[in-house]
DNA sequence: TCATTGCTACTACAATCGTAGTAGGTCTAC
DNA sequence: GTAGACCTACTACGATTGTAGTAGCAATGA
């Protein structure tokens, strides 16, 4: 089926997303289930075991990378979040607005994904971004 | 597990957008598995049967609505292009951007989404929109 | 009339997803 | 030294996804 490759299923963005958070906090950039279980936030909670599965799928596709201290395994991620939104975005991007970020913009502004005030702070985004430009 | 309401899976998506397309010149607004396998195009190619078990699957998702007529069934959507587009991309929104569409056109910007030319047609975009709201 | 064509309904099946239980091994605190 | 606590590895299981085959029936054309 699918798994091509780094595509992550919703249940595992919610894993990732908490596991990404605790990293702000943890000098050592690296993170067990347990810290995941105790301090990530699911609704509803998830067993340890579960989170034990899916932490060790995110390492089976490579999103995760695990490292046996002892008896325990801590684990870090192979890429920032801000790379992982990039691919999801593109994909989004490729099958819905044949790959064009205008055509996106462009829907949502028709379909009020941006309010007035957004409008007015992207109009500031795109002033700063000409002046980077120069 | 998921099935939540109308959600697509990448390959609906696929067969969708081939109705969307084909019922753009079918006055009818109905069409057969037939008309999809034959005139939709599909990298690689799905057998007669598989189109016909996805489109049953988004009929019973409530995404086509099935009509027989003497032997043969014929599909039509229940919603547009624009709102299923609309739902996936508050979806991506939600999970991804905690629901603020300028936060994803901000990355958008940040990471090579929008090139020059298109940043200056978003400007039109947003000069025409502010004439609208007057 | 009867073989071919074409369609539907049903079935299959491996992979994945989401969730979690169980067995068994250390560590630790009495 | 032994009973919990805690962790890992393994297994389970129903639902879904993606793909397609098969059986059977209707229309059709020779």
């Amino acid at each position: 089926m699918s798994q091509s490759k780094h595509q992550l299923t919703p249940t595992e963005w919610e894993i990732m997303e908490a596991v990404w958070r605790l990293l702000e906090t943890e000098p050592s950039g690296e993170i067990s289930v347990r810290d995941v279980v105790d301090r990530g936030v699911f609704e509803p909670a998830k067993a340890y075991t579960t989170v034990q599965t899916l932490m060790n799928t995110l390492q089976r596709k490579g999103v995760l990378k695990r490292r046996k201290v002892g008896l325990v395994n801590f684990y870090r991620p192979v890429f920032e979040r801000r790379e992982m939104v990039d691919r999801a975005t593109s994909s989004l991007l490729d099958r819905l607005f044949e790959g064009s970020g205008l055509k996106l913009v462009n829907f949502m502004m028709d379909n009020s994904k941006l309010s007035g005030d957004e409008i007015e702070a992207l109009q500031e985004m795109i002033n700063r971004h000409r002046e980077e430009e120069e």
